[in-house]
DNA sequence: CAATCTCTACGAAGATAGTCGATCTGATCG
DNA sequence: CGATCAGATCGACTATCTTCGTAGAGATTG
């Protein structure tokens, strides 16, 4: 409906805020979420290795694609790799203060030691 | 572990973040805790009505106990009936800005008809 | 005690989600 | 072109979720 839409990514009209809390209800996913706030932006191997996950390729992928799915980040083909970021000011617009507690309370996770 | 926790219950430290999100990201349940969130407290068949679910008795409860076992909601029996309320002052204070943001935007949903 | 009202608990059936190995595509570099 | 590196896609398997009808448990009312 508004922009942004690449037949990839959705809309920003389109977010749902029942899709974005699906997709950060999962510790893999929360875990690249976090860390893709924190260091701006990354492609897939290196967020894999930064977020610590020790899940297989495929897997990390099925993710990806899940958060892409639900407007929470969006992929930027760089050469042979996508370059992946959070699409904050869309989550911002459509849900505000959401992206800011998760992110903050998952920031409190790593110190704490709570999943 | 520290306190709140009757069994039925999790404690306010024992709150999980991949838990709460979970439990909201059922289109039932988020409109559960919007309501809910609105009208202060509520027994399960009004709330069922004021929420506008089509659902049956059975998944309503379902719902509901989906929501309680998050540490979302809180059931206090009066009676015949349970009365529900949102867990407010644990889950800001777990999750500081999580249910604000998820319920303000709840209410936009109603007006303008995304769900 | 019987009836009723309010919910809980118990399967069961269908759908959805998370995980992986194997394979494929697309870009880059010799 | 061949090799390689970065991811995507394809089944397949398992586990969990959603939903319901039926039945049960607890409180209140006659």
């Amino acid at each position: 409906m508004s922009a942004t839409a690449d037949d990839r990514h959705p809309a920003t009209g389109d977010l749902r805020l029942t899709k974005v809390l699906a997709a950060l209800a999962d510790p893999a996913r929360l875990a690249m979420v976090r860390t893709l706030a924190t260091v701006g932006e990354s492609p897939c191997v290196e967020l894999r290795q930064a977020a610590g996950l020790t899940i297989s390729q495929p897997t990390f992928s099925h993710h990806q694609r899940v958060l892409r799915e639900a407007g929470v980040i969006r992929e930027r083909v760089q050469g042979p790799q996508r370059i992946l970021t959070v699409r904050r000011e869309d989550l911002d617009a459509c849900f505000p203060g959401l992206l800011a507690a998760v992110i903050h309370t998952a920031e409190e996770f790593l110190s704490s030691r709570r999943t």
